[in-house]
DNA sequence: CTGAAAGCGCTTACAG
DNA sequence: CTGAAAGCGCTTACAG
């Protein structure tokens, strides 16, 4: 087999300069038309392909972005968060339409994560992922911002405001989950999800949810809201936590939708009906929850969008343009597990 | 902001050559233990890393694999299949492990795939991951192979021998699945899903399936074959498809979970009940499978394994070493759509 | 419009 | 054990 073809190479057969040929693949139009098909028409035949690692060394910049997704070490190994897994969809297209690569990793957020994809010049940029905990992860932040590192963040937004952090508006997602309960005549509505700074997506979520009940004149009840983690079993837990206290409640607002499925499993478990006892309301929308029984009515993260924004945001940052912290709005997707009429 | 620091940096500091340095950093015994540790010390408290462009550069590889999910163009675009988004996961996560990173790419099969990730030197080996019309794929194949690049793909081993190829054992899975019906006393099994050569992995399913009726003394009935692709919807229109043949039937294997929650779904429409009237089976065991109403039976693939195992076989691949093509045995994962006892 | 030359930051024979 | 030097394959000022 014959080794690689080179620039040198195409320039052999070209009877020009390598210097031209480099050009005249970057379709300079400094090098005559003529000159520059022809070795384009070359460099085709030859299924030559211009060595990143040389034209990356040479540039300085790598056209890769990498993407960090932060998983909680409390969930299961082989199940990712499936939204997680629409937005890696979304930056992966995204990517690819600005030109871009994509390097993936999965890190523990116990782990030594920064990973030096920039330090190493092996990306330009990166994406960080992640429902973790805000607090644990503050100082790598930090870390990041001091080593000039150019990166965006999912998520709430951050205290420290050279953070560019993209994310959906929790706090709006939050009363719009909660008016909806609210218009359908529950009246007590309980919370799963931390509500601590911890995850300050849940919290925004919840402080929208205390304004949405505030704002109907009625009062909160701290007793109805109970941690949970963004897992299946977690909301388990929290909704069997939530029967246990014995407080009548007529419907869940989940702070996610795997926390809602897992809710909905313990009430079916213990005999009461969704949504005739019972309303629960998801987030995110993700996959699973059209194929939820009932199907979950939810918030809908619009990954597309947040993709694209994510990515382009990131790029700007790199090129050194202009950004701002952004937020995107949510909707509502109505299903089953709320009632689909007012009740009366 | 000082500029990244290089080993010259470092030599300078450590009054020694730059040479020494790039030994030291690679932890070369040539290189006095305690100059090692010096250097080593400065270099961690100047936050240096190894340029890779550099460094892949001159050693001619660049320590990064490549996957390329190859999705059917028909698939909904926000709506990835989950069952190689758990691969995905897998495939990170064994791919740091042996320390490379990972590259990832989602291409529709229409476009020019191959992607020349190892020919312009991102990317070492690459990974192909999709449940495409294998059909259009060979070509493409073709040309991999005749650029000799390394890679591996998921699924039914490849009529072309030099093409390496590691999957689960889909002939194996459709025996296991459809003895498990004909045990439950079902007696008329419809299969969901092509049993064309177009995709193989669904037909391996299938003659697996035809092979247990069989086993079992019965007649397979071609009637009962409809075509489907992956997806919810394809499921849906098969089953609708299905029933409108007005054939008698009491179980239906689908080729895959999406499949089955599609076929699921038309079902309930038409009021037939599962498992009573009708048991499905379904195939992957994707993390929806589980919550399905009711929960799906289904074949598992286990992705775990899987993805190390295409890591491995890569990397010997690109090592050089003797790799063969390699088939992993599925699992029966019983739940309750084809009923959970044998009915007499 | 084209070419000769420098240089990106490493790794690794070669010489000592 | 260490250093001087070559070279990986590009891009791009500089000179013409």
């Amino acid at each position: 087999m014959p080794s690689k073809a080179t620039s040198i190479d195409i320039a052999y057969r070209a009877g020009v300069s390598q210097s031209t040929v480099s050009r005249a693949l970057r379709n300079s139009p400094l090098v005559n038309l003529e000159t520059r098909q022809r070795i384009q028409a070359i460099a085709k035949e030859l299924n030559y392909k211009v060595d990143k690692n040389a034209s990356n060394l040479r540039t300085q910049n790598s056209h890769t972005l990498a993407l960090l997704i932060c998983e909680d070490p409390t969930n299961d190994d082989s199940m990712i968060n499936p939204f997680f897994l629409s937005m890696l969809g979304s930056i992966t297209r995204a990517t690819a339409r600005q030109g871009y690569d994509l390097l993936v990793s999965f890190q523990q957020l116990s782990s030594d994560w920064h990973a030096d994809y920039e330090d190493s010049n092996k990306a330009d940029g990166i994406i960080l992922l992640g429902y973790g905990d805000y607090v644990d992860y503050a100082h790598k932040l930090e870390k990041l911002l001091q080593q000039n590192t150019h990166f965006v963040i999912w998520g709430a937004e951050h205290n420290n405001k050279s953070v560019l952090s993209i994310g959906c508006d929790n706090h709006q997602g939050g009363m719009l989950a909660t008016q909806h309960l609210l218009n359908q005549n529950r009246k007590t509505i309980a919370f799963l999800g931390d509500s601590s700074s911890h995850s300050p997506e849940f919290r925004d979520r919840y402080f929208g949810h205390c304004e949405a009940i505030k704002a109907k004149g009625f009062l909160v009840n701290k007793a109805l809201q109970i941690d949970a983690i963004s897992t299946e079993s977690s909301g388990f837990d929290a909704a069997n936590a939530l029967l246990d206290k014995n407080i009548p409640f007529d419907a869940i607002f989940a702070a996610s939708d795997l926390i809602a499925i897992g809710a909905l499993r313990a009430l079916k478990k213990r005999g009461v009906q969704v949504p005739e006892d019972v309303a629960i309301m998801g987030y995110d929308d993700i996959p699973i929850a059209s194929f939820a029984n009932p199907s979950l009515t939810t918030v809908k993260q619009n990954t597309q969008l947040a993709g694209e924004i994510l990515v382009e945001c990131l790029l700007k940052l790199i090129r050194g343009q202009e950004v701002s912290p952004m937020l995107i709005p949510t909707n509502l997707v109505v299903r089953q597990s709320c009632g689909s009429q007012l009740k009366s």
